[in-house]
DNA sequence: AACTCGGGGAC
DNA sequence: GTCCCAGAGTT
């Protein structure tokens, strides 16, 4: 009787993905990272910044000894910016703790800071070939459909079930592969919209495929409406700078430099004068750029000021003023990233 | 249990 | 436009 991961393993051998970037060489630490790139995030998207990082950061000892300012950097652009603070807070653990080796006990691993169940079991039976089971989104959809579980998946009660499943089918060898397989098999074959069943290893051992409902697997989170915000950034420019402020570490964008903001036009003048003590010689309004989250849409006015003197300037300001001409080598946030682009085309 | 955290690919 | 992606941390 061939098994759940038996069916698996022969399909991922002839079908499966062996050639992604973090799989050569997959040690721990170039398979910790692609995984924590890989959070909410396609393979497609994260392919030329795992590139990028790996040329900066060849090793563990490489990214700890960085400035998190540099690796945010290298982060601008692909979002949940808490996974890159935290991806250099267990570079520094693990280097000062462990010695520069990355644990190896399950619990050491998934204590750090930004690897839960899943990615710490990922990384472990990836890497290591342990047997532990992981619970990513295409796993959930794999075993959602295979056993017909109802329900949406962000329900505890739910999880629970496909952590069961996921489990039981955890193969005691080749799990490296076995792992990779069932990953490549959603990613590819199991697909949320049009999934390829005809050419399923699992067949019609599954039950959404025995009873055609594909579709029904795995229930849809219950939507919301989505509130809207709005804002008004500052372009405040000094000859060829641009002033930027740092974010708080909590919150939108956290710990990355962003335009300043204020509620309306109205408190500009008002911002120009506490913040820069300085006061604005031309205010120039942008047309609005929506930009949408998944749990909010945020119009963001742009306007371009341009100050009088910025020579009385107070001294401790909590922001910098960043050269047009010079590339930015700190994280910005994405509307960010873009204004400044036309601000610099416009020069 | 619900909320927060991004940006983009696929449709 | 909608949905959701190799999820985790906070409240």
């Amino acid at each position: 009787m061939k098994t759940f991961a038996d069916h698996l393993l022969t399909w991922f051998d002839l079908h499966g993905r062996h050639d992604l970037p973090w799989q050569q060489p997959a040690t721990p630490y170039r398979v910790w990272v692609s995984e924590i790139m890989l959070q909410q995030t396609q393979v497609a998207t994260v392919i030329p910044y795992y590139t990028r990082f790996m040329q900066s950061y060849p090793d563990i000892a490489r990214l700890a000894a960085a400035p998190v300012d540099e690796v945010l950097h290298h982060w601008s652009g692909l979002g949940y910016y808490a996974r890159c603070r935290n991806l250099h807070k267990t570079a520094v653990t693990v280097c000062e703790q462990y010695g520069g080796e990355f644990p190896q006990r399950f619990d050491d691993v998934v204590a750090l800071p930004g690897i839960g169940r899943s990615t710490a079991g990922a990384i472990l039976a990836l890497s290591r070939g342990e047997r532990h089971a992981i619970l990513d989104g295409n796993v959930k959809r794999v075993l959602a459909r295979y056993h017909a579980i109802e329900g949406w998946p962000g329900r505890t009660a739910v999880a629970a079930a496909l952590w069961d499943k996921a489990e039981q089918h955890t193969p005691e060898s080749r799990v490296a592969d076995y792992t990779q397989a069932i990953m490549d098999l959603g990613a590819t074959l199991c697909t949320r919209s049009r999934p390829r069943c005809g050419d399923c290893p699992l067949g019609t051992e599954c039950q959404a495929y025995a009873s055609d409902s594909q579709a029904d697997y795995p229930g849809r989170k219950p939507k919301q409406r989505r509130p809207q915000k709005a804002t008004v950034m500052l372009l405040a420019l000094h000859g060829n700078a641009v002033y930027l402020e740092r974010r708080p570490p909590s919150g939108i964008w956290g710990g990355l430099w962003s335009l300043p903001e204020v509620t309306s036009a109205a408190e500009v003048d008002d911002w120009l004068q506490t913040r820069l003590n300085v006061r604005a010689k031309t205010v120039e309004p942008w047309p609005v750029l929506r930009h949408s989250f998944s749990h909010y849409d945020l119009d963001i006015q742009p306007l371009t000021v341009r100050l009088s003197d910025v020579s009385r300037t107070v001294a401790d300001l909590p922001g910098a003023w960043y050269p047009l001409d010079q590339p930015l080598n700190v994280g910005l946030a994405a509307p960010v990233s873009k204004l400044l682009a036309q601000l610099t085309i416009t020069h």
